[in-house]
DNA sequence: AAGCTTTGACCTATA
DNA sequence: TTATAGGTCAAAGCT
């Protein structure tokens, strides 16, 4: 295992769709917050079997993803390809819309969540946290013990100017990713360089940059290292109607 | 030298 | 109103 490193793995075989996920998410809800930081709500999945708000297919659709609700196994599937032990992750996407109210659907949270643990090749977090794969620049400004769980967080935020995308990762003891929560959206495309090692693999054309930005696949990616109550979270504090796309919105607000 | 991580303290929200 | 938990800040050290 010399030079053949996790990310290499993933650069080679699919992190294209890898990655796409996180940059789907981090650029699927967009701050369109005028007044300051969206309240993120707490993503944290109660058990229930997940069942996607027909809105959930309208944009996924839209994103050309549908591996994000059509089945718990479509919705890996495309990082199953780079990690095979993934193909029998039983993930189930936990979608907990609010009641039936306008704010709700901007409160959505989805939850990918592993709902059996399994001898799965770990990775350790480093790998992952680093930069998430997704493309974009994460800074980690903060780590804290809570009590809901026995696992510690960090909080990282997106280093990107102006950029009030913000994530938080737990961190099982043995290095595993437990969870991984999403806050708010990243306001730019994703940089055109990446700090990974780019063997030709890291590096991406802009287009497919922008085409990632909406493509959800990365809600599993992430999860695919851990093995045990692993669940990832979205929560858009700001999702509404530009949900359909905002980057491209954003992208003209910013060119004008 | 610049950027990132670490870590304790501080601030804010919630019960 | 107070206590607790979660989230953020910022200085220091590291790569």
């Amino acid at each position: 295992m010399s030079s053949t490193s996790f990310t290499d793995l993933l650069a080679s075989s699919g992190v294209d769709s890898y990655e796409q996920d996180e940059d789907f998410l981090g650029g699927f809800y967009p701050e369109s917050t005028g007044s300051g930081l969206p309240k993120f709500k707490t993503s944290q999945p109660s058990p229930l079997p997940i069942s996607q708000p027909s809105r959930n297919f309208a944009f996924s659709e839209l994103l050309d993803s549908p591996l994000l609700l059509s089945s718990s196994h479509s919705l890996i599937s495309p990082t199953t390809g780079a990690f095979p032990f993934q193909s029998d992750f039983p993930w189930q996407i936990q979608s907990q819309p609010q009641p039936p109210n306008a704010v709700s659907a901007l409160q959505e949270t989805y939850v990918v969540q592993d709902l059996q643990k399994k001898p799965v090749p770990k990775v350790p977090s480093y790998m992952v946290s680093r930069n998430s794969n997704d493309g974009y620049g994460w800074r980690k400004y903060g780590q804290k013990q809570v009590k809901k769980s026995e696992n510690p967080r960090s909080y990282f935020k997106c280093t990107y100017p102006n950029c009030v995308s913000k994530k938080i990762v737990e961190t099982a003891s043995d290095g595993q990713i437990t969870e991984i929560i999403y806050k708010g959206g990243h306001n730019h495309p994703k940089p055109e360089f990446t700090k990974r090692p780019s063997s030709g693999s890291g590096a991406s054309s802009s287009a497919a940059n922008a085409r990632r930005m909406f493509n959800p696949s990365s809600v599993v990616s992430e999860t695919h290292d851990q093995s045990e109550n692993s669940s990832i979270s979205f929560d858009y504090g700001d999702v509404d109607e530009e949900k359909e796309q905002p980057e491209i919105k954003r992208l003209k607000r910013e060119g004008e």
